[in-house]
DNA sequence: CTCAATTTGTTCGTATGTATG
DNA sequence: ACATACATACGAACAAATTGA
């Protein structure tokens, strides 16, 4: 344990053979070795992480789980199959795509146990309103989970239309909304991590990563009326984002 | 191990001691408990996690050799420091701040030693320059390195201005070149893990997560002349998006 | 067919780390 | 603080399958 990991390792702590394995892994997703190619000999391995044998074997050991590497005895391991893409889940960077994405979601309501908390709203993002009802949710894809959602949206508007807005995407129902002036909407992304509650609903590993959008959405008159937090499992996200077109810098 | 944690856990591997870690982290990062403040008992954390006294003790005393909490017998656990906010990089979504940002950065080049891999372009990203120029760098802040960069400049247009592309960020310089007129660029950001060589260069670890951006310029015949590829240190990103304003949807 | 080289499979002993009650 | 059980990691040696000379 003397190699090029040694220093990474003492950073992280995780145990040898799954960041060997998550190394692999990834040389396999970003193409390195295609599907039904031999990988790297056990030794090449070994020598290139700077660890025992058997710690091979043994991250080897997860990928082969994962159905992604096939072992033979003699010849070699060989991937089996080409990693789909997983980030199917486009992130929308305008305001008509993202109300378009989520028009159709129907999401699954949680209990709002404790009292809610209030709204994050930094000073630049717009003046509270008086009182806000406060939705939690959870999307999901062909059953599976993809985002834990907790909207505060200004009580007056939610009061306009609460039925709608408990059986669908709030956004959607907002933009259509009589009586609604929407001025900005702002939307705030980092890259976060699982706390135990969200990998709990989203089926994740405590602290998976996450992406952690924060949307605020103010009317006319400066009044943040939707607050959304909405952590996504970070596995699945992409962002398409166009920077220019058809101009000249 | 028969809690609410069990499977989470599971589904992690990491030791346990290490997520406790990173939730507590977390929490303190999160400003759930500031500076000077005293974080849950043991008994309450101990029942929160499901975990062992000892393993909560094991996590705590990571976190108070990070200089995060103190421990005081008899009195309990405090924040002895607040967490400083990371995320100062704000990633540009539009092409005249992103030039704007980067304009002074002075990257720190690599010295590109295998045969470069050749840019990874989608049917949709344009077409493919006769040959490309193959530069990697580091792109550092207060001597701390924050982004790794990979970038294929099609080689025409790097021989028009081959000192300034290595001396100054590739963007801000392809943007006054005279000659090549920009038709459009275009960036997908995804969440991705650090692998070997990535943590080494950003100082993090193993699959830390990360942000992954690809950008692609295309001149007006449709060439792809820019395809970069950026890894950001994960801790430290922010996405500003402007979904809209000043209108209605 | 045999032999050697290659490559994965298996096992042992030891040390240390992790987690419980 | 202790006793216990199991996981992680090392190095080394040997076994078994495959291949090509």
């Amino acid at each position: 344990m003397t190699g090029q990991l040694a220093r990474t390792y003492e950073r992280s702590r995780v145990p040898l053979y799954l960041q060997v394995a998550s190394a692999l892994r990834r040389r396999i997703e970003e193409g390195q070795w295609r599907a039904g190619q031999k990988i790297s000999t056990l030794e090449e391995l070994e020598s290139e992480y700077q660890v025992a044998r058997v710690t091979v074997r043994q991250a080897i050991d997860l990928l082969q789980q994962e159905g992604l590497v096939r072992r033979r005895q003699g010849k070699g391991t060989f991937v089996t199959r080409a990693v789909k893409d997983k980030r199917w889940l486009q992130l929308e960077t305008t305001w008509s795509s993202l109300i378009a994405t989520i028009e159709d979601n129907v999401p699954r309501l949680l209990p709002v146990k404790m009292a809610p908390p209030p709204p994050r709203l930094e000073p630049d993002e717009g003046a509270p309103a008086a009182a806000y009802e406060y939705i939690r949710s959870i999307q999901s894809r062909n059953g599976e989970p993809y985002a834990l959602v907790g909207v505060h949206l200004a009580k007056a508007v939610y009061d306009l239309a609460p039925e709608a807005f408990r059986s669908r995407a709030a956004l959607p129902v907002l933009s259509t909304l009589p009586g609604v002036e929407i001025a900005r909407a702002h939307q705030t992304l980092v890259i976060g991590s699982a706390d135990m509650e969200t990998a709990d609903y989203l089926k994740l590993a405590l602290n998976a990563p996450t992406a952690e959008a924060h949307c605020v959405v103010t009317d006319t008159a400066g009044v943040a009326i939707y607050v959304g937090d909405i952590i996504y499992r970070g596995d699945c996200v992409k962002l398409n984002i166009d920077l220019l077109t058809n101009g000249d810098g």
